[in-house]
RNA sequence: GCCGGGGUGGCGGAACUGGUAGACGCACAGGACUUAAAAUCCUGUGGGGAGCAAUCCCCGUAUGGGUUCGAGUCCCAUCCUCGGCACCA
């Protein structure tokens, strides 16, 4: 059953061709394959499946790079591998396709986006088809098609319906939560404003939202976000950094925006990410961002003052050397313990603050800060300390609040230092110790009961003493934020919530959905801080039917990564009118198996993805916990003068040409040879030719001058040897394949052809075989190669070779004679001689007799099948 | 500064759990074919030295140490490089 669809012949073949011209064999074959729909995954059937994915491209409008072949031909050739295997394969393509270039040449020219992504989308299309890469075509999907993103928005509105329940560590439908809140209040839930089941009935439509609000997953809050004003959009903290190098500039600015509660899941993004095949360095970034650190949080009464304040400290075992405290700029505390006397210049200094960015605070070397006229007391020490406001404290994390220990930590020193602030040393450092703030390790000094005690157990006894005071617990903290997710925006999906006049909001109905983008006129930013939606009043405004309530629909957009957050399950099923994915569907093909993409996504696109994953996991629409079980970068190609390719350089390589010269085939051995997958290497014009000449090679083995098979590939029985070989390709090409190794299969691949060029008749048999070998790496050849060999089916699904292992061994083996580790001579041996008579023949050996002569043998290793060293000594 | 990856011929890169360093390709040189060129095929090719020669010797995987009969591979230190993070308390 399996290969109905590929028994047709194709009846089109030119005979006559003698010389290999990839263009003409190359459109012929892609037109076979996509004819015949090759590759088109099966249904869930009782075979075993693989799942194998390309992070999918933003189609931009100049094309292809070099780059985006390189993974494409890694995973092309892994897939094609595995279908000769057996396997049931799922390799599809699809279009990342919102985003804002399409958006600012809209503004530009006044074309709508959808043009240019669709223009842009169909050559990548033929960019990509050109390559002949084994795609299943029919599961093609576009994140900007509405029967796409109708899925997206019903995500998005799944998770705003969504609440974290620390107890249960899991997702739950906000539903539970509003039952629980009308039953018992929020007496389970440790939240800031707990209230009873009484107070959550008086609080009207309008409070109780606003109490939801600080549970769901998806969330509006008022937030400083990084404003563009070029862009007209806020940027995530992430997107920054790109933005900022093309030139572009951002503020800090207060705004309301849409947010996602990511940090409730920090705890298992960074559990679940330990059982992941991926690169080492990826899941290093991963948990750097995720930035989880075990500490304390300590409340410090302050002097006249009932609220202390809580600061959170990753060294509580320090705290009798916590001499002043420090308040974020933004610390809603500053307000209240500044004194008159100090107010103007502070909230002077609280608004310069504020204005800057992380980023701007991060590259000021100078610490600058404030002394808001009160004190705190240290609880250990019972001793006042100093209110200080500065900015090097972030509000964004912990609590916005330090105890400072100059002693132990250099900001804090730095500061001290500049402000004549005391200095105390609570850690002993080493005798040597010549620096100023000592982190390391040390008994701990001036601390009362804690003296005498290494930095752990400092830490333990200390917060026990701390719980036990009830002024404060362990924690653990995280640097990972909430994600802002909403951009000001037109081409991207439409967030499906309407704003009520009365103050509230509602989700758009499921059975509305898609809500689509509205058809602007004119594409031109909105001109305040709402996206060009806003622009479209018949889009926006929106009338209750029954109430006659009137409402705005959200204007904002969601950001690019919303659409690449789940496409990976849209291919398992992808056109489903009822479900993003029919759970058998997505049973049989998830979790993915091999995802290759560029590493540039190790945080943003991979954290987020893994994030709604885990959503989708708790609440049954997806059967595993972690979406990507292996992953793999490919590295960058530089240009030929071995720099970042560029325009402005002029180093730029062209896919279109390669393919135009050389041929796809050419194209796709070449970027596999040119080194390891994952490595960042130098684009070679004269390493194409060389692949090129290789495909040459084969060619010409194969098929003589007058374009029908070379007659010197005939029915003879191979020579040992020769036989040897092709087991030890099959085994060494495979064993590459598996462990992602291209460059070295290719070179067997050539090792072998180099040696049959060397044989006046070449078996048949093994001639055909070696054809299946090359069909991954080089698959038009291969087919019309296996074609003119009489076959009249694609091998895409003909049975992988299998070595024999006796055969692959090697029947003689080279043993070197070292003496004193130094190889002095070489001889051939039949493999499995025993290491008496290599010593023996060792010792005959005239070379080595040279060196051992008049010498006394002090000791002999012997290895089988590898070497002979004598240690010899003087007499 | 911290974390992670990596330094191998003229170049891209091979080398299994420590066991012949430089596979394969590029470039280069010589030869064959050709009127000639291109294409193609064959041979050679880490550096240095001795010899008419077959051959032999020394050095060599960033640097310096160490472990070992034996180190590109393991350990320590240093240098360089790429990537990430960076006032994260």
């Amino acid at each position: 059953m399996l290969n109905y669809q590929h028994t047709a012949s194709c009846k089109c073949v030119p005979q006559n061709v003698m010389k290999y011209i990839p263009a003409e064999i190359e459109t012929r074959w892609q037109l076979f394959w996509e004819r015949k729909k090759t590759f088109r995954a099966q249904e869930v059937v009782n075979k075993p499946k693989i799942y194998v994915l390309d992070m999918f491209p933003y189609p931009s409008g100049s094309g292809l790079h070099v780059g985006h072949p390189e993974g494409y031909t890694a995973t092309d050739i892994f897939t094609r591998y595995k279908r000769m295997r057996g396997f049931n394969v799922l390799h599809p393509m699809g279009w990342d396709a919102f985003g804002l270039p399409a958006e600012r040449y809209a503004m530009q020219t006044n074309i709508h986006p959808r043009i240019t992504t669709g223009e842009n989308i169909a050559t990548f299309r033929r960019q990509i088809k050109m390559l002949g890469l084994s795609y299943d075509w029919d599961r093609e999907l576009d994140t900007t098609d509405p029967t796409y993103y109708r899925w997206t928005q019903w995500i998005f509105l799944t998770i705003y319906n969504s609440w974290f329940d620390p107890r249960a560590k899991k997702t739950r439908p906000i539903k539970a939560l509003i039952q629980e809140f009308a039953l018992r209040g929020s007496e389970s839930l440790e939240t800031d404003r707990p209230f009873t089941a009484a107070d959550w009935m008086k609080k009207g439509k309008k409070g109780q939202q606003d109490v939801l609000a600080r549970f769901r997953l998806a969330y509006l809050a008022e937030v400083p976000v990084n404003w563009c004003e070029e862009l007209g959009t806020v940027l995530a903290n992430e997107e920054v950094d790109e933005w900022t190098e093309k030139g572009y500039s951002v503020e800090r600015r207060p705004m309301r925006q849409w947010m996602m509660r990511i940090t409730a899941f920090a705890e298992r993004l960074l559990e679940d990410a330990e059982q992941l095949d991926w690169p080492a360095s990826t899941l290093e970034q991963q948990r750097n961002w995720i930035g989880r650190s075990e500490g304390a949080e300590i409340d410090f009464p302050v002097k006249g003052l009932d609220k202390p304040i809580r600061v959170f400290t990753t060294r509580p075992d320090t705290i009798f050397g916590a001499t002043y405290l420090v308040l974020a700029p933004e610390h809603p505390f500053v307000e209240t313990v500044t004194t008159p006397e100090n107010r103007e210049t502070m909230l002077d200094y609280r608004n310069q603050a504020l204005k800057k960015s992380d980023l701007d605070r991060g590259i000021e070397k100078d610490k600058t800060g404030l002394f808001t006229g009160s004190y705190a007391v240290n609880p250990a020490t019972r001793k006042e300390i100093p209110i200080w406001v500065a900015d090097y404290v972030m509000m964004g994390y912990g609590t916005g609040a330090i105890m400072a220990v100059p002693g132990q930590d250099d900001r804090d020193w730095t500061f001290a230092e500049q402000y004549g602030l005391p200095i105390i040393r609570t850690v002993q450092p080493p005798e040597d110790f010549s620096g100023n703030a000592y982190t390391g390790e040390g008994p701990a000094i001036h601390s009362e009961f804690l003296n005498g005690l290494d930095v752990a157990a400092a830490k333990d006894k200390i917060v026990k003493w701390i719980e036990q005071k009830g002024i404060g617990r362990r924690t653990t903290r995280y640097k990972l934020r909430d994600w802002l997710f909403s951009r000001q925006r037109y081409w991207g999906e439409p967030i499906p919530i309407i704003h009520w006049e009365d103050g509230t909001m509602s989700q758009v109905p499921e059975p509305e959905l898609p809500l689509l983008l509205p058809d602007l006129k004119k594409f031109q930013p909105s001109g305040t801080t709402e996206s060009p939606l806003a622009l479209a009043d018949d889009w926006v405004s929106v009338v209750d039917s029954q109430t006659g309530m009137k409402g705005r629909r959200e204007t904002n957009t969601m950001p690019q990564w919303a659409g690449s957050c789940w496409y990976y399950l849209r291919f398992c099923d992808p056109q489903n009118p009822e479900q993003l994915c029919s759970p058998e569907k997505e049973q049989y093909w998830m979790p993915i198996d091999l995802y290759i993409g560029g590493a540039e996504h190790a945080v943003l696109h991979l954290l987020y993805a893994r994030f709604w994953h885990k959503v989708l996991f708790d609440l049954g629409y997806v059967s595993t916990r972690e979406p990507f079980m292996k992953l793999r970068h490919q590295g960058t190609i530089l240009g030929e003068d071995s720099r970042k390719m560029s325009k402005s350089r002029g180093n730029v390589v062209n896919p279109d040409s390669v393919v135009e010269e050389y041929g796809a085939d050419a194209m796709r051995l070449f970027e596999m040879f040119m080194g390891p997958l994952e490595e960042m290497k130098p684009w070679s014009t004269q390493g194409v030719e060389g692949v090129f000449r290789f495909l040459k090679r084969v060619w010409r083995l194969f098929i003589a001058e007058d374009g029908t098979i070379d007659r010197k590939i005939a029915d003879v029985r191979p020579s040992e040897g020769f036989e040897r070989l092709f087991h030890q390709t099959v085994r060494k090409v495979g064993e590459d394949i598996e462990l992602l190794r291209f460059n070295t299969a290719i070179s067997q691949l050539m090792i072998f052809i180099n040696e049959a060029y060397k044989l006046d008749r070449k078996p048949r048999g093994i001639m055909e075989q070696f054809v299946l070998l090359m069909a991954p790496f080089a698959p038009h050849l291969a087919e019309e190669l296996w074609q003119r060999l009489g076959h009249d089916d694609t091998l895409a699904y003909e049975a992988w070779p299998v070595f024999d292992k006796e055969k692959a061994r090697e029947k003689k083996v080279e043993v070197v004679f070292q003496v004193n580790g130094k190889v002095r001579s070489k001889i051939q041996v039949p493999a499995g001689t025993t290491e008496t008579d290599l010593e023996a023949i060792a010792m005959r050996d005239e070379h080595v007799r040279r060196h051992i002569d008049g010498k006394r043998i002090a000791k002999k290793i012997i290895v089988k099948d590898k070497l002979v060293n004598l240690v010899v000594v003087p007499e």
